[in-house]
RNA sequence: UCGGGGGUCGUCCAAUUGGUAGGACACCAGCCUUUGGAGCUGAGAACCAGGGUUCGAGUCCCUGCCCCCGAGCCA
């Protein structure tokens, strides 16, 4: 244990501690448990999302900084709601997250006999029964907040009758809701979990591991403790919700008499702009508003890896955040620092043009066209230097040019003179405007003495701009998104920002792009980070996602 | 109403367990700049309230106040 001094920050040198870390170091030093088990224990009936990478980096990095053991384990105890495809996916999830569980992929259903021997023992020692409520009668006779609930009618069969009904339930001879086994603790007890909660539910319903072979099912409370204690779990890490189920973790593991694992409860995540709700997502997905789990506007960790988030920059922002028992609201600021941070490192420098306008250099010579030294980033010199053609024609960005300047607008007009990366420095001369009064075309010259963008004179250019060769450009479409709510506290009938995704069908792309790879990310120039669709892009027509933009102080200072 | 939790800068998390309240993000100012990017420097900014104990309280004790969770045969 003299490891833990020196593994208490991990990457990024995050917050110190936590009482998470506290409490285990805690029970290795008094003996409570002689090593450190944890596991992360999804029901697949979702994708993951952002709030789960940060529990499974809370479960593994416990595991990991006390040198103990991480298991994956499936919570697949409703066959009403969970399927293969979200155990592959989450699967994917949580390897790609980093959390490493070697061999330890586990599933609760495989442990379905044992739990229903441990019910029978429970039964045989008088402390559970069969109930022949209907759930709206169980829901009456709970009480409430208030008020005591009622003993059931069938709380006090003999253990004969018990044993017998409860056989013939997981042999399926009644139908769905006929019967339910119940744990005999306290009708009138005043955390309501603890008034005999329901323990299995008749389900003639086929399970995506086990098939037809269970016609009784077991509820949460019962089965997490039992697959805790089975895969031998020190600690069970669970969010805040779960509090009030500790006293009933804690009845059944005492009344069985088996390893006791110690379950402790954190916040989860909240984050302002989004929802953290699978049913929400469930919704978004079926109601065609979003393309489906893994859409970039999404915060589960399938959308985020589309849009370009790097699996670093979570774990960085889950370091960051820390764990505690009080309710926050993250700023996702907060998640978009960490991605910029990276790829600033990382993320060569490419130029394209979103909204592109038309510019003719009239003193560069027809037919002719060049190549530029470009940096690939200037974070990183051995990223090294690549070619940009450069011609007569070229695309710059219409933001880029105001006819009529506002005050602090310094980029391109009539008059005013620019630096084109790396290139030259040009001077418009002219707005060309169609039928319409739309400018469709800059008539600019160029001064040949300041190629690399430099001027012999010393004469300063207030603004330098991205450009793409007309004749060499590759054409590409963009996504931009937005926040996926335009509510900084969304509920989940809050409106979807119609603004969340904006696709530009016509970008001009400097010709390497061609070979982007998906998933592969750039920094657009002056523009943000973006990567390679890994659904929808082809090599005639790549797509790329715009995973956040730079800092614009320009636009920060346009809206005063 | 009962039970379980929780209140520290705008936001998130700390404070060696009673000894100068700190970091990150955000924001603001300045510098620098062949990305209005990046970077650098600096500033402002908090202990829910009121009592008490103590030389000394975010930390211990009282009394309030506010917030969250819980009445699925969901997890």
């Amino acid at each position: 244990m003299s490891n833990t001094e020196n593994t208490k920050t991990s990457i990024e040198g995050a917050a110190a501690t936590n009482f998470i870390r506290e409490a285990v170091a805690e029970d290795l030093k008094t003996g409570r448990f002689p090593g450190v088990h944890t596991r992360f224990p999804p029901e697949p009936n979702a994708y993951l999302h952002i709030g789960h990478a940060k529990a499974i980096w809370i479960d593994y990095g416990i595991a990991r900084e006390f040198g103990g053991l991480f298991n994956l384990r499936f919570d697949d105890t409703n066959p009403a709601k969970e399927e293969q495809e979200f155990v592959d996916a989450i699967i994917e999830d949580v390897k790609w997250i980093g959390a490493e569980f070697g061999d330890r992929l586990f599933f609760g259903s495989d442990y379905f006999e044992q739990m229903y021997q441990w019910a029978v023992e429970l039964i045989k020692k008088n402390k559970a029964y069969v109930c022949d409520l209907s759930a709206e009668e169980v829901s009456k006779t709970r009480g409430n907040l208030s008020e005591p609930g009622q003993n059931s009618p069938n709380r006090d069969r003999t253990v004969e009758e018990n044993l017998d009904l409860f056989s013939r339930m997981k042999a399926g001879e009644f139908p769905d809701g006929a019967k339910t086994l119940r744990a005999r603790i306290d009708m009138a007890h005043p955390n309501l979990n603890m008034r005999d909660p329901v323990m299995y539910r008749i389900l003639h319903q086929e399970h995506h591991r086990q098939g037809a072979k269970w016609k009784i099912y077991p509820m949460y409370d019962w089965a997490h403790g039992l697959e805790d204690s089975i895969e031998g779990i020190t600690h069970s890490l669970c969010s805040l919700e779960y509090e009030d189920h500790r006293p009933l973790y804690d009845w059944f593991l005492d009344q069985l008499g088996i390893y006791h694992p110690r379950q402790i409860e954190f916040a989860r995540l909240n984050m302002n702009y989004t929802v953290m709700s699978k049913r929400k997502f469930i919704e978004l997905v079926r109601d065609g508003v979003v393309e489906g789990f893994d859409d970039p506007r999404l915060p589960t960790l399938a959308g985020l890896r589309r849009r370009g988030y790097t699996s670093a920059s979570i774990k960085n922002f889950c370091d960051r955040i820390g764990v505690a028992k009080r309710d926050s609201l993250v700023d996702i600021a907060l998640l978009e620092h960490y991605i910029r941070e990276e790829l600033n490192k990382t993320a060569p420098r490419v130029m394209a043009v979103l909204r592109p306008l038309k510019v003719v250099i009239g003193n560069y010579p027809a037919g002719q066209s060049e190549m530029i030294d470009c940096d690939n980033n200037p974070e990183d010199a051995s990223a090294g230097k690549r070619q940009v053609p450069f011609g007569r024609e070229l695309y710059i960005e219409q933001e880029d040019f105001m006819e009529t300047p506002s005050k602090g607008f310094f980029r391109l007009s009539p008059g005013k003179e620019v630096r084109l990366k790396h290139a030259y420095y040009i001077k418009c001369l002219e707005a060309v405007k169609d039928d319409k009064g739309s400018i469709i075309e800059l008539r600019c010259e160029y001064d040949p003495a300041t190629k690399g963008g430099d001027s012999p004179d010393g004469r300063k250019v207030k603004s330098t701009l991205h450009w793409v060769s007309a004749a060499d450009a590759v054409s590409g479409e963009v996504r931009l998104y937005e926040q996926l709510f335009t509510d900084p506290t969304p509920s989940t009938e809050s409106p979807v920002n119609p603004n969340s995704l904006t696709a530009l069908k016509d970008c001009k792309l400097e010709p390497g792009l061609r070979n982007a790879k998906p998933g592969e990310k750039f920094q657009f120039l002056r523009q943000g980070y973006f990567c390679v669709d890994s659904k929808n892009s082809t090599k005639d027509k790549p797509v790329f996602n715009r995973t956040v933009g730079l800092k614009d102080s320009w636009s920060k200072e346009h809206k005063k």
